[in-house]
DNA sequence: CTGTTCACG
DNA sequence: GACGTACGTGAACAGG
C-alpha cells in the first residue's frame, strides 16, 4: 500500500497581494517591477522543494465581477484599485506558475476560492489528502477531516483547533458566524452590533444560523433580539456570500494536477529574464536530477532528461551500417532528418550528407558528396595522407533505402525548418516525406515573437546546450568553405548533433504544445502547411525577362531626365538618392519651410509626406524627386532585382515562405519577397504585367473581399455590420450613412473614402492622430468622426476593451481559431509603449485570424483541384489573395472550385452553429498577373 | 550594422 | 498638460 495522493491547492491572487506587500520594490533592468513576483516564485519553489504534496494547483481570482456581485452589487466593491506597480506583475506570475509546469486555473465569475473549495471536495472523495495554501480566513469553513489548511507566510498548519481558536466554533460552523459578524473589508453586511465573539457565542447555544434566526424572540438582550430581527435577511444574504461553492462544473480530474518535472530550459529563461539569479543558482542542481519519481510516466517527465543524455554520434559508410540506423528508427518510430548541402539556397542546393537521429542522444552522419580539399593535389578517393575522404557505399542503393525510410508512414520525420530538407532532398530524387514534424513551426507556435527559432537559440533555451556555430567548422567571411569540405569526424560532430538537437526539441516541444492547448492550431493550421507550401515553392511563377529588362530601360530614362532638372533646380549636382544630401539641399541651400528632423539622428526628413506637402504648395524639386524615388525603387527593386532571380533550368521565380517570423501568424515571403509586387500605381503595376503563365495556361487570381472587416464584424458581434455583410452590400458605403447620417444613393465619393479610412483604422487600433494624418484633417475632427462611429457601432468599443483586458491578463491575445499572439508591451511603464502593444493587441486577433482562414483553404485547395480532376497549381499567397496558372480548358470550373474552398473552408458562425458573416471571394482570370488581378 | 524609405496586405 | 501615435511585412540604399 502506498500512501494516499496529496493534493495542494494554492490561494494564488491571495498570495500575490501579500508577497506584494511584504516585499520592498524590485525591478527587472528593463523595469518591469517585480517583487510580487519574486515572492511568489520562493513560495511556490518552497512548495514544490518540500515534496509534501504528489499533486498541485494553483488557482486565481479571474476578473473583479464575481457572481457574489449578482447577489449583492457591494461585494468586495469598495476594494480599491490595485497598485499601478502590481499589474504588470499578474501575468508574469501565472508564467511562473506554468514555468514550473505546475497547472494554473480560473474561471470567469469565480474567486479562487470557489475553485478551491470544488477541487478539496472532489479530490477529497477519490481518498486524498488536500492541504490549501492560504491565509485567508474564509477558508477556514473547508477544513475537515482530510482538508487542512497551511499560511505560507507563517507556516503554519491550520487545523480544526486553529479554526476554533479563530472562529469559536467547528469548522462546518464558520460560514454561520461570519454571516453574523460580516465582514467590512469585503462589504460583507452581517448583522449590526455582533461581532465574531457573539456570533460563536450564538451559534454554540442555538446549533446554527437557521434555528438561531426562527428563535430569535427568545433571545434576553433587547439590542441584539432587535437587530437580529431586523437584519435577519442581512444575514441569510452574507452566508450565501461567504459561503464558498464547491459544485463548479470542471473537467480536470486529480490526475491532471499531479506533479511533474519542470522544463528545465523554460524554469532557466524565466528565472534569467526576471533577473532572478540567486533563485536560479538554488534550483540548477534540481533541474538535472532524475524524473520526478512520483510520476515518471507523465510526458513533462519524458521530456524532463532529454537534455541531459550523452551523445553518441557515428559516422556510417556503409550499407550495413545504413541500415543498422533505419532499423532503430523504425524501432522507435520517429526519426530527426537534417540535411548538409553546400548552398543555402535549397533548390540548387546539392546533398552533401544526410543525419538521422532515432533516439535522444544518438545520431549518425552519412557522408555523400564530401571531398578532398583542393591543396593537397592530385587525390582521386581521398587516399591523402591525413585528408582521408569516405563517402557512404553506393550511394545510389544508400539513397533509395534513405527514401524508403523518409516515405514509410509509420516512422515520423522531425526536422528544424524541414521545408528546407524536402527542396533538397527532392533534388536527389527523394520527394516523398511523410509523416513530418517541424520544431521550428513547432516553437512558433508556442511561444510566438517571444523569442527568435533558430536551432541554437532554442538548444540552448530548452535543452540550455550550446551547439557548435556552423562558423566553427566552416569559417566565415571570404575564408568561408563548403560543407562537402569540411573534414568527416568535424562534420559527424556538427551534422549529427543537429539531428540530435532536433530531436531532443522535438520531445520538449510536443509536450510544451500540449500543455500549452496548441494542438489543434499547429495541426489543423501549421503542420500541413509545410508540404503546400514546399510545391508553391518548388513550383514557381514565370516570370517575362524581357518585359522587365524593357521596363528597366524605361525607368532608367526617366531617372536620367529628372536628375538632370533635379540638378538644375538645385543649382548643384548632389546624389539624390542619399536623403541627407537631400535634406541638406531642401532646407539648408534652398531654405525651404516645414523641414522636421527625425527624432533619433537629427537628421531633415525627406520622406514621402514632406516632399509631397511641399510640392502641394508649389515648389517643383521635390515633386521631382517623388518621381524619381518612385522609378528608383520600381527599378532596384523590382525590374532588376527580379530578372536575377529567374531561375535559369526553369525560367521561374521561386520565393520561400516563412511560416514562423511575423507576430500575427501570416506567412512572410522572401528571397525574392513576392508578397509586396507593386500594383498601387500605374508604372508599378506593369511589374505585374511580367507574371505570366505559360503556354496553355492562365493565371487565376483569387482574392477575399474585406476579410478583415468581415472578421471584426464577427469578433466584435457587430450587428449592423453584420448585416450589411449579410446582404452583400458596400460596407464603407453603409459605413458612411450610418456614421455621417447621409443618404445611400449619390453619396458623394468623399464621404465614402472618410468611412473607408475609419474602418480601416478600427482594424489597427484606431487613435484620432492616425486618422487625421491619413485624412489630412485635423485631430479634433478625426476624434469626432471616431466618436460618432462608436456611437453607431458600440459593439466594437466592448470588443475593443474584452481584447485589450486579455492581452494584459495573460500577456497574449488570441485569433477566433485559437492561435496565441503575444503582446509584449501591454504592461509597459511607458504609455506610450502601452498605447502601441494596445493597438498591435486589437489588430492582431483579427490579422491572424485572416491568416488562419487563408490557410486552410490553403490546404483544402490541392486536394479539392485533384478530387474535381481539374490541373491547376497554386503559385502564390498575398495574405487574402490566391494566384494560381489554371490550364485554359479548365477556367470555369477551376473558379468555381476556388471560390467554393475558400468561402466555405472555413465558416464564421455564432454559438449556435448560424453563419454570422459569409466570406465573399473575387476572381479573376487573365494571361498575366496584372490581367488577372 | 543601423536608420530611412517605400513596395505590398 | 505633455507626449507620441494607426497594424503587419522585406528589400535597397546610404553612411558610419
Amino acid at each position: 500500500m502506498t500512501a494516499p495522493p496529496t493534493l495542494m491547492l494554492v490561494d494564488g491572487s491571495g498570495y500575490i497581494f501579500r508577497a506584494y506587500h511584504s516585499l520592498p520594490p524590485m525591478s527587472r533592468p528593463d523595469g518591469t517591477p517585480v517583487n510580487a513576483v519574486y515572492g511568489f516564485t520562493t513560495m511556490l519553489l518552497k512548495l514544490l522543494a518540500d515534496m509534501k504534496a504528489t499533486h498541485l494547483a494553483v488557482l486565481f481570482d479571474a476578473g473583479r465581477h464575481t457572481f457574489r456581485n449578482e447577489i449583492y452589487p457591494a461585494y468586495k466593491a469598495q476594494r480599491p484599485d490595485p497598485p499601478a506597480d502590481l499589474i504588470p506583475q499578474f501575468p508574469l506570475i501565472r508564467e511562473a506558475v506554468r514555468a514550473f509546469n505546475v497547472p494554473c486555473l480560473e474561471r470567469e465569475g469565480l474567486e479562487a476560492d470557489d475553485l478551491i473549495a470544488t477541487y478539496a471536495a472532489r479530490a477529497r472523495a477519490t481518498g486524498a489528502q488536500v492541504v490549501i495554501v492560504s491565509s485567508d480566513k474564509d477558508l477556514m469553513q473547508l477544513v475537515r477531516d482530510g482538508v487542512s489548511l497551511l499560511d505560507p507566510m507563517k507556516n503554519r498548519a491550520i487545523g480544526p483547533d486553529e479554526v476554533r481558536e479563530k472562529f469559536g466554533v467547528d469548522p462546518d460552523k464558520v460560514v454561520d458566524v461570519q454571516a453574523l459578524a460580516g465582514d467590512p473589508v469585503d462589504n460583507v453586511p452581517g448583522v449590526p452590533g455582533i461581532g465574531v465573539k457573539t456570533a460563536a457565542q450564538l451559534i454554540t447555544t442555538y446549533g446554527d444560523l437557521e434555528t438561531l434566526l426562527a428563535r430569535a424572540g427568545e433571545i434576553p438582550q433587547p439590542k441584539r433580539r432587535q437587530s437580529l430581527l431586523e437584519h435577519a435577511d442581512n444575514a441569510r444574504l452574507s452566508r450565501r456570500l461567504v459561503t464558498l461553492r464547491d459544485d463548479v462544473e470542471v473537467s480536470e480530474t486529480l490526475e491532471d494536477f499531479a506533479l511533474g518535472a519542470p522544463d528545465p530550459g523554460v524554469v532557466r529563461s524565466f528565472l534569467t529574464e526576471n533577473g532572478f539569479r540567486s533563485l536560479l543558482k538554488r534550483v540548477e542542481a534540481t533541474l538535472d536530477t532524475a524524473p520526478d519519481p512520483a510520476s515518471p510516466d507523465t510526458p513533462a517527465a519524458v521530456a524532463q532528461g532529454v537534455e541531459s543524455v550523452p551523445d553518441d554520434y557515428h559516422l556510417v559508410t556503409t550499407l550495413e551500417d545504413l541500415d543498422a540506423w533505419i532499423a532503430e528508427a523504425h524501432a522507435s518510430g520517429v526519426v530527426a532528418v537534417d540535411t548538409e548541402t553546400n548552398s543555402l539556397k535549397a533548390r540548387h542546393a546539392t546533398l552533401v550528407g544526410v543525419s538521422l537521429a532515432p533516439r535522444p542522444g544518438r545520431a549518425c552522419y552519412i557522408p555523400f558528396a564530401h571531398r578532398a580539399p583542393k591543396t593537397e593535389g592530385l587525390d582521386l578517393e581521398g587516399e591523402g595522407a591525413g585528408a582521408a575522404v569516405t563517402n557512404i557505399e553506393d550511394k545510389d542503393k544508400a539513397l533509395a533505402r534513405l527514401g524508403a525510410l523518409l516515405a514509410d508512414p509509420s516512422v515520423l520525420k522531425v526536422g528544424h525548418n524541414i521545408k528546407f530538407d524536402l527542396h533538397v532532398l527532392a533534388g536527389a530524387g527523394l520527394d516523398t516525406v511523410t509523416p513530418l514534424d517541424d520544431t521550428m513551426v513547432l516553437s512558433f507556435v508556442i511561444d510566438g515573437s517571444r523569442h527568435g527559432h533558430g536551432m541554437d537559440e532554442l538548444a540552448q533555451r530548452h535543452l540550455g546546450r550550446t551547439t557548435i556555430p556552423f562558423e566553427a567548422v566552416c569559417g566565415k567571411g571570404k575564408n568561408q568553405i563548403t560543407f562537402d569540405l569540411v573534414p568527416l569526424d568535424q562534420a559527424v560532430r556538427y551534422a549529427a548533433e543537429d539531428a540530435d538537437v532536433t530531436l531532443r526539441l522535438h520531445v520538449v516541444l510536443r509536450q510544451a504544445l500540449l500543455a500549452a492547448r496548441l494542438v489543434r492550431v499547429y495541426e489543423t493550421l501549421d503542420r500541413p502547411m509545410i508540404p503546400i507550401l514546399a510545391r508553391m515553392e518548388q513550383t514557381g511563377v514565370v516570370v517575362d525577362a524581357v518585359r522587365l529588362k524593357t521596363l528597366s530601360g524605361e525607368f532608367a530614362r526617366r531617372m536620367a531626365d529628372l536628375e538632370t532638372e533635379i540638378h538644375a533646380l538645385a543649382g548643384r549636382p548632389f546624389n539624390v538618392a542619399s536623403p541627407k544630401q537631400l535634406g541638406e539641399v531642401l532646407f539648408d541651400d534652398m531654405g525651404l519651410p516645414g523641414g522636421k528632423r527625425s527624432s533619433k539622428t537629427g537628421a531633415w526628413s525627406t520622406d514621402a509626406q514632406v516632399l509631397d506637402t511641399l510640392a502641394g504648395e508649389g515648389h517643383a524639386l521635390p515633386a521631382l524627386v517623388l518621381d524619381w524615388r518612385q522609378y528608383a525603387k520600381l527599378k532596384s527593386t523590382y525590374t532588376d532585382a527580379l530578372v536575377e532571380d529567374i531561375d535559369r533550368a526553369t525560367g521561374r521565380v521561386h520565393t520561400t515562405y516563412s511560416l514562423s517570423v511575423t507576430t500575427t501568424g501570416r506567412l512572410s515571403s522572401n528571397d525574392p519577397n513576392l508578397q509586396n509586387i507593386p500594383i498601387r500605381s500605374e508604372d508599378g503595376r506593369k511589374i505585374r504585367e511580367a507574371f505570366v503563365a505559360p503556354p496553355g495556361f492562365c493565371l487565376m487570381s483569387a482574392d477575399y473581399s474585406q476579410i478583415e472587416l468581415r472578421l471584426v464584424a464577427h469578433v466584435a458581434a457587430i450587428r449592423a455590420l453584420r448585416e450589411a455583410f449579410a446582404q452583400g452590400q458596400d460596407i464603407h458605403a453603409i459605413t458612411a450613412a450610418q456614421v455621417f447620417g447621409v443618404p445611400l444613393e449619390g453619396m458623394d465619393p468623399m464621404v465614402r473614402r472618410r468611412a473607408k479610412a475609419i474602418n480601416f483604422g478600427i482594424l489597427y487600433g484606431i487613435s484620432a492622430h492616425g486618422l487625421a494624418v491619413q485624412l489630412g484633417i485635423s485631430r479634433g475632427e478625426a476624434g469626432a468622426f471616431i466618436a460618432a462611429y462608436m456611437a453607431r457601432f458600440p459593439e466594437i468599443q466592448t470588443f475593443m476593451e474584452t481584447i485589450k483586458e486579455q492581452a494584459r491578463a495573460q500577456g497574449f491575445v488570441e485569433t477566433p481559431f485559437g492561435r496565441r499572439i503575444p503582446i509584449p508591451g501591454i504592461n509597459d511603464r511607458n504609455p506610450a509603449a502601452r498605447a502601441f502593444a494596445e493597438r498591435q493587441a486589437i489588430n492582431a486577433p483579427i490579422q491572424g485570424g485572416a491568416a488562419d482562414i487563408i490557410k486552410r483553404a490553403m490546404i483544402r485547395l490541392p486536394d479539392a483541384l485533384s478530387e474535381a480532376g481539374l490541373g491547376a497549381r497554386l503559385l502564390l499567397q498575398v495574405h487574402d489573395e490566391l494566384v494560381l496558372e489554371v490550364p485554359e480548358a479548365e477556367i470555369d470550373a477551376t473558379r468555381d472550385t476556388v471560390r467554393r474552398v475558400m468561402s466555405t473552408t472555413v465558416a464564421l458562425t455564432d454559438a449556435q452553429g448560424v453563419t454570422t458573416v459569409p466570406l465573399d471571394v473575387d476572381v479573376g482570370v487573365g494571361p498575366s498577373w496584372a490581367e488577372a488581378h
